[in-house]
Formats: C-alpha cells, structure tokens, sequence
DNA sequence: TCGCCTTTGAAGGAT
DNA sequence: ATCCTTCAAAGGCGA
C-alpha cells in the first residue's frame, strides 16, 4: 500500500499521505467509474444533469458528498499504518530529502547558478517546474525575524530543514515592526522586496476611493484606524489536488471545451480518482514541498489567518446583540 | 461587483 | 479522537 510520508519524523503535522488503497480491487473499481478521455461528450451531458439536481438540492448533495468524503477517509483510516513504518510499505522519498533539492537560492548565502537564477526569473516555481505556477514566486528565504511566533500557533520547523534556512543575519532586524514589513509587503511584496504571489493585498479594490470619500464623514479613530496598514493576505499553500488542478486545468478545457470551474473541478475531481497512486504520489510530494517552503517563508502565518468568519468570541463582542447589552450597563 | 458553484486536502477549533 | 468549517484555484454565471 502506498504511504507518503515524511521521513526523519517530523511531517510539520500534515497528514498528507497517500490515499492507500484497499487493494488493487479498490482502485480498480475507482479507475473504471471514472471517464476516460473517450466519455468526455457523455461526461458533458451527465454533468449538466449533475449540476442541475445539485442546484435542486445542494444542501442534499453536500451532505452526501462530506458523508462519501468521511467513508473514504474512514477508508483511509482503517487502511493506513502507523507513520513510519517501512514493513513492505511503499516509502515515499522524503528522508532527509526536502530542501537538499532545493536551487541554490534558497539556500542562505548560497551560490547561485545562473541556470537556476534564470528559472527564478522566470517565475518558475522552484519545486515545480512541470508547472506554470504564479503561486509561489520563489525568493530566498529571508525569514523576517519580527513575524516570532504568535501565542497558539504551533508551526514548528523541521530541524532537517532549519539547517538549510538559517536565517541570515542582519537582513532584517528585529526592531522592524510589522509595519514596516507591511509597508514591502504591500502589493505582494516579500520582505526581501521581491514580488511575491503567495502575498496578496488586502481586499477592496477600491479601498483607496471609498476612504476619500468617506474621509470627512469619519472619526478621527475610525480614520487612524483606517490609516493603519493592513496585513496582506498570504495564501494558503496549495495541497497535491490543487497543485494537480492547476497542471491539468488547460488540459481539460482544451479536451472539453468547457470554461466553468465547476463542471472542469468535477472532471478533475474523478480524474483525480483515477489517477495511480504512483501518479498521485508525485502530487502529494509536491503539497508537501510545497507546505515546507511555506512555513519556511511564513513561519507565523496560520490558515486561521484568513478565515473570513470571525472567531466566536470577538463575534460575540462586535455583535449588535452584545452591544445592545453593554449599552443597558454603561 | 460580488458571491456561488465544484472539486480534494490541509488546518484548526469544537465537542 | 472525531467532527465540522474554512480556504486554497479557477472562471462562468446570476443577483
């Protein structure tokens, strides 16, 4: 059975093995129910019919899909191995592997070939090259030291990588503040002051017009407030299905000639079923590269970073409901 | 203009 | 330990 784990014991916590399969028998059946590229006219057909009982029960269809979702990570569950154990399990390469690979860019102090700079350049992704990728914009490195770990967040750095990333000194000082790292960050930029995709402004596009306009009618709290640099947004890293999404994408279109994500992510999706583990592995090696070099980059940035939703308690306290309250006492 | 749709996987909080 | 929610990408589409 397949099993893509990191090696050297620490996999920063993601568990982004392999998909094992049952037996060949399993895949097989997962192999047959996808489509093959011959089907694609039936697939078009079938995925009309799929998206219109989905638009007429989406609640329906959603449950089931997180219900079918929960089977198959049962599956996975019951399947899987202790991590860690080589007894005939396939092994994927990772010990001692990760940024061993990595061009000498980032690598601290390291050399630089040119060939590789000109991939740089390019905006080649550096573990990816197969693909085009505007992600992740490679830039050495340079961990800000300022961005220390936030109280809860627990990214804790593999110490086989850590030797590669030994921040070099005198970069950035500890003195600078967020704001000042805000001020290079804006527009996606890295702290380096190199353009970085993985980094993007805030959201509203037209915050700029909507504060001249509302610049007289506004408190000067609100409008300190306002002045205040926001954080830019970092992205999450994107896991083996995104990564192989974002290769075959084109692909798919230019097979089906479909535009809608939607009806394409559902082709890759049972695609993506079909796939071999040897061929998925590729994938998940990738994700995990990919989440290295992240938390390398970022190594106090959570995925909780961007969610929208507000945590309950500070919900709780802009709430019109509690304000309401406190307005009784006050 | 903005949010939804649709997919899988990762992460983090809640239970 | 398990469940649930959110977000990553993408672009058409409807409100």
């Amino acid at each position: 059975m397949p099993q893509l784990n990191g090696g050297g014991g620490d996999d920063l916590g993601a568990n982004d093995e392999m998909i094992p399969f049952k037996d060949e028998e399993d895949h097989e059946k997962i192999r047959e129910s996808a489509f093959t590229e011959s089907d694609l006219a039936d697939l078009k057909s079938s995925l009309v019919n799929e998206s219109e009982i989905s638009q007429n029960s989406n609640s329906v269809i959603r449950r089931g899909q997180q219900e079918d979702q929960r089977i198959y990570t049962d599956k996975r569950e019951h399947l899987d191995v202790p991590r860690h154990q080589d007894g005939g399990m396939y092994k994927a390469p990772y010990s001692g592997y990760p940024f061993l690979m990595l061009p000498e860019p980032y690598l601290p102090n390291g050399p630089v070939s040119p060939s590789v700079m000109s991939v740089v350049q390019q905006g080649m992704h550096p573990l990816t090259p197969l693909l085009p990728y505007d992600h992740f914009n490679p830039s050495p490195p340079h961990i800000p030291t300022d961005v220390s770990q936030k109280p809860g967040v627990h990214r804790h750095q593999s110490q086989e990588i850590s030797g590669f990333y030994s921040l070099p000194q005198g970069q950035i000082t500890p003195s600078m503040n967020w704001f000042s790292h805000s001020l290079m960050l804006q527009s996606g930029m890295h702290p380096t002051g190199i353009p970085h995709p993985a980094i993007v402004p805030p959201s509203g596009k037209h915050e700029h017009d909507q504060f001249d306009r509302s610049i007289y009618t506004k408190s000067h709290a609100e409008l300190k407030r306002e002045k205040e640099p926001k954080k830019p947004v970092i992205k999450k890293p994107l896991n083996a299905f995104m990564l192989y999404m974002k290769e075959m994408r084109a692909k798919v279109i230019a097979e089906c000639t479909l535009k809608e994500s939607a009806a394409i992510n559902q082709i890759l999706g049972r695609r993506w079923h079909a796939l071999t583990r040897e061929e998925q592995a590729k994938y998940y090696e990738l994700a995990r590269k990919e989440r290295q070099l992240h938390m390398q980059l970022y190594p106090s940035w959570s995925a909780r970073d961007n969610y929208v939703k507000a945590d309950p308690v500070s919900e709780l306290f802009s709430s019109a409901h509690y304000r309401s309250i406190t307005m009784r006492f006050f």
